[in-house]
DNA sequence: TAATAAAAACCGACTGGTCAGTTTGTTTTT
DNA sequence: AAAAACAAACTGACCAGTCGGTTTTTATTA
């Protein structure tokens, strides 16, 4: 088979993410990830060069993600983009909300080095582009009040990021999915001509 | 002098916050922190009892910090206390922007142990309902439109916890600064009566 | 005020353990 | 048979914390 060998590294990539997650990048070792992987050493070296090699491969994915969501969303009527994002909020509480102390691991591990920072913000900057487009086109097309719209997209932005830290501090304190809609909701409707 | 054993001490936690921030917990070894604060290793575990114990030294630090700004604004009117918030951010933006990076550390390393995050949390918790009971306050004596006090406080901390990670994240992105003070000015005016 | 005892502060070599990465050899796939 | 995939013992560096001893400060007493 020669599934196999990819087997081994998805399975390496599947533990690397559980074990980061709960301990962390540097309190994760390479043999705890192989034990919780079930294969060797060898095997792990086999497949990535270093640790921080595999480390970059997680963020590889996770960036592909990011820059996948904006793509998806660039070609639809402003307004729909926002409430379709409004109605996207609850999945990504569920989903980005559980990795999001890979995410901070990640972000925290590549402000030291940088030339893998450069790599991680910038689908960021991406984001934000997008985002003060979209709001751009929206002014002028009518359908939005007039703003600022690099100051309108970092409010957004802020909004979110804000949202999703709050709720990993006290995840017990709201029910974020519905605060995550109603703030979203607040907030392009403020945007939104009546 | 008396003084010795002190500003030894305040030299170890000067240097564990500089190696701390630049180089993350684990990262920065003891021996890193007592050559940068020009000391002996037996000095530093008569200071403390162990690295942990440093870490949570700074924590208690840092949260008192916190509560002292929320006692400090705690009897003002309503709208006064806000506009100041207001004219708070860039002070916030210097210097907690500059300990972001140490805070996501400790909020790493508690968000690992129950005990240390009960502890690093109970601030938020207090900043909130702060936030919370002054907005209701405003809404009964009528200076502020009718809101949910509890969702209107969720999104002015998501608000300024989003624009310091992005502030982090794109350094030279925008003046952040007065992204802040707008931002806030907005958020303050939509609560207000005209 | 000076001498002295006690305690606090400090020094730095050392220990036991951990961990990333290597190497040598074996099994499995092509 | 050749190459890819895997196993696991091993290496060298590093690091938190210890320990026995020295210096400095503080308290006590004459």
């Amino acid at each position: 088979m020669q599934q196999r060998s990819e087997e081994t590294r998805s399975r390496i990539i599947e533990s690397a993410i559980k074990l980061f997650s709960n301990r962390g990048f540097n309190a994760a070792s390479v043999d705890d990830i192989c034990k919780d992987a079930g294969i060797s050493k060898g095997a792990f070296y086999h497949h990535f060069e270093s640790k921080q090699a595999l480390f970059l491969a997680l963020l590889d994915d996770w960036l592909q993600t990011i820059d996948n969501a904006i793509e998806t969303s660039k070609d639809k009527p402003v307004p729909e983009t926002f409430m379709q994002m409004t109605e996207a909020f609850p999945y990504i509480f569920e989903t980005a909300g559980a990795g999001l102390p890979m995410f901070l691991e990640f972000w925290l591990q590549a402000s030291r080095d940088e030339k893998i920072w450069q790599t991680s913000i910038a689908p960021y900057r991406r984001y934000h582009k997008h985002f003060t487009s979209l709001i751009k086109k929206g002014v002028e097309e009518g359908s939005f009040v007039e703003v600022n719209p690099e100051l309108a997209s970092r409010m957004i932005i802020s909004t979110a990021m804000g949202l999703l830290l709050q709720s990993l501090l006290d995840p017990k304190g709201a029910k974020w999915e519905k605060v995550a809609r109603d703030s979203t909701n607040m907030l392009v409707h403020s945007l939104m001509k009546k």
